[in-house]
DNA sequence: TCCTTGTATCGAGAACTGTCAATACATTGG
DNA sequence: CCAATGTATTGACAGTTCTCGATACAAGGA
């Protein structure tokens, strides 16, 4: 295929193949209806939260809040800390700063 | 649940169920590696590339990334053109912008 | 200690996704 | 019309994800 008459080499600049599994990774965790009203529950409550509203809130089973809990957690996006019996999260801002950051260097656009 | 003494009731100015299905929709397109370096190849080039050359980029077959392109084009990030035998692909740049602006508006931070 | 309540994990089923071989479609050139 | 080349679709498979019932763990109160 290389050097095929429709084909220009490509262009530097480009998206490291690691980079780009990493941004995919946090984009994942992202892309859940239900992670997206946990989040911003979480920053329109502009502190913390305990697990236990979501479950209302997300119109989910329990297991199933802590689980997108859990993938949230894992990808570095909210923390979750134990006060007494409840567990409270908060989102992790500087994350959510990384990932607009990655959207601004990584696919740039003048628009 | 409602009423609980650890919970108070959520803040207002949380996303609603429809914006987090059509956001999350938009991530689900972006949260694949193949597909971010296919953008990411897009933007580089400044213009447009056709299908062909993201088969040796990507390293993956020419269906797969038929494929790809297909979730692109349904997400609106991109734009195929038919020029004689090639289809010529380059980004949407005010879709990119909406990604953008999404995330400063429904899930805004500080920092 | 037992009981209650909140949270996390396990297990299973349904649905979705990434991948590619095979195939069909589209366009150009002979 | 036929052959060649680029692109899209189909079908199938493996792997992942979402969901929830059942269950285990954690912490506080009687």
């Amino acid at each position: 295929m290389t050097g095929n008459p429709c084909c220009p080499p490509l262009a530097e600049g480009t998206i490291s193949a690691a980079d780009a599994v990493d941004l995919a990774a946090v984009f994942k965790a992202l892309a859940d209806p239900v992670r997206l009203r946990i989040l911003s529950a979480l920053l329109a409550a502009d502190g913390q939260i305990c697990a236990c509203d979501f479950v209302t809130t997300a119109g989910k089973a329990q297991p199933t809040v802590s689980h997108h809990l859990k993938v949230l957690r894992e990808a570095g996006l909210v923390e979750g800390a134990r006060r007494g019996t409840w567990v409270w999260y908060s989102v992790v801002p500087s994350r959510l700063a990384d990932v607009r950051r990655a959207l601004q260097t990584e696919l740039p656009t003048t628009v």
